[in-house]
DNA sequence: TTGAAAGCGCTAACAC
DNA sequence: GTGTTAGCGCTTTCAA
């Protein structure tokens, strides 16, 4: 009966059954102001004897601001970006903050659509993961002061903060090391849908080819209208051959891997498959993929540590967080 | 200017605006109660010059109802439960639900300071996937009248709804034909994250080997100690050889893909691999593996729709959502 | 068809 | 130390 009887216990309640008022009840919960503690006491009894819990919603509409932290990601990345969101998560525990998820599919243009929940709902501030926020839907956030984190993205927006890899710098030095051993005949393949991420990487590579007084095209593209870059691959790789061929994700370089060898090119012996962005999946590949280490926990976490100086008026210093990566070599390359 | 010197714009400038009353203003928002269309020509206008966005927190506090639904998950899963959060957000995001995501880490107890934190922030329900929510957590939920529904998990929670796959049912008859060809070697290979799951799945391995008058013992664990599977395994096939070795996820059938492999025991010819949950991993290994492939994204979307119609208080005659497997034969067996 | 006013549950001056 | 009270921004009777 307690259960669909209950009324609901407010902080009204727990002032009536302590016999104080709901102004010490509010110090209490909050640990502000002083209060005796014998008063204390009471109070907490009561507290529990109710089995109050303070509500969170009326709270945000006295302080103005819900502890929230909306995080905007690409749907059907997950199996990338699960260590970002244990990153994330993880600090976000620490500082009392919720987590509210909004995906977007690539396909439909719904960021505007979400922006617009995200204000609705008063987050205090939002971590975006995602390459495709136009100018206008980031105006929105900033006219409602919503503080923002964008994650592996260097942007220019003045009002917000970056935590991101280096990618250029990363594919730069891979590159430059291949090309001072004379080997040139380098690719990279991509499924264009991480922009401005594969923008850095072909600039990096172009700085390696242009300093070797060469210049870069290897650049193939997987064309949409294949819905798995395997058959395209395997097309490709029947009539190619290369000393190099760099992948976007380890999903891809998998694919790479087993078109490869499929078309009778042996790796490492006559082709280097490496991979830029690494998953879980690596560990179960043979011949493991060498590829870079993204430091994916420690960009959520930053992201989130970031957000809450921002949050706090802590003065952010740096607006750009720039994070290491690691180029693991394992078996898929023999330079 | 504007974005410093922004000042907040509630209901209030709005009907100050278009010259009406908040009442009005609330009306057209809501859609609710007739308005005249001269008027709500003149709110609207208002809204969208004054850039209004109704605040969420404020609705929430006066409609006791934050259309925001509370996911807990376990971290370290998204590679399995990418596709459920998919599925779960298209259909919230179709009923205007927010999405909270809460993780927890296997090692600490944490659980209840999340039901502790979901109940604060007033979520309008709450879905879990989990195996290691106590009864006196869920009844907290249940004393706070927050709808539960569980997704991959058959509880006995009257109060909750659960939408699952039934692995008993599908193990039996996987392993009911191998016996029926008279092949009884068959192992099990587990890591205690999942006992409800595996629970199940050894009831219905059991049950198969009690119709065909035996017993079945072939349940190998892999101690906590290892911290990967790899290692035990590793070492258990250079000891052992079965007909059949059934995995719990298919990134441990990979580990034994290898670790055979490495052994001198040959997939299929000497053993059949088989993975009873499917990830996307699997589309990346050579051989494939023979597994049973989880409705995933229909298990997180059906598990939001069977909660929208809970708050909704559409009577939901049935509590328990069987969703239904399909075994995929692959590479990796041979009978 | 519209407006006035009483909450929703809590915080934060301000007063005692 | 503790109580009073005025918001926070919105919904919803109840009157007009």
């Amino acid at each position: 009966m307690s259960n669909s009887e209950k009324k609901k216990v407010t902080i009204y309640s727990v002032a009536n059954e302590a016999g104080v008022s709901l102004a010490t009840v509010s110090r209490v919960i909050n640990d502000s102001g002083l209060v005796k503690q014998e008063t204390k006491d009471k109070v907490e009894a009561a507290i529990v004897k109710l089995g109050y819990r303070p509500n969170a919603v009326a709270q945000g509409l006295a302080l103005k601001k819900t502890t929230t932290i909306a995080l905007v990601v690409p749907d059907s990345s997950f199996l990338y970006i699960g260590k970002i969101i244990n990153g994330l998560l993880d600090v976000a525990k620490i500082y009392k903050y919720n987590i509210t998820l909004h995906t977007t599919s690539s396909s439909i243009n719904e960021m505007s659509e979400i922006i617009d929940n995200i204000v609705k709902s008063r987050a205090d501030g939002v971590i975006i993961y995602n390459e495709s926020l136009s100018n206008s839907e980031s105006e929105v956030l900033n006219s409602f002061q919503v503080p923002m984190v964008y994650i592996g993205h260097k942007t220019t927006n003045l009002s917000s903060c970056n935590v991101y890899v280096d990618y250029s710098q990363a594919l730069y030095e891979l590159v430059n090391e291949y090309l001072d051993k004379g080997i040139d005949d380098i690719i990279i393949v991509e499924d264009r849908k991480n922009p401005d991420t594969i923008s850095q990487i072909i600039s990096g590579i172009s700085r390696a080819y242009e300093e070797h007084g060469k210049k870069f095209d290897g650049y193939v593209e997987i064309p949409e209208q294949y819905h798995n870059s395997y058959e395209f691959l395997n097309e490709y790789f029947s009539r190619h051959k290369h000393d190099v061929v760099i992948s976007m994700r380890d999903s891809q370089a998998v694919a790479v891997l087993n078109t490869c060898r499929e078309n009778g090119i042996r790796v490492p012996e006559d082709t280097d498959v490496i991979s830029v962005l690494d998953s879980r999946i690596n560990d179960m590949v043979r011949p493991r993929i060498s590829s870079f280490v993204i430091p994916s926990y420690d960009l959520g976490a930053l992201a989130m540590r970031v957000m809450t100086k921002m949050l706090n008026g802590e003065t952010v210093k740096e607006r750009d967080y720039k994070l290491n990566y690691i180029y693991e070599r394992k078996a898929s390359t023999k330079n």
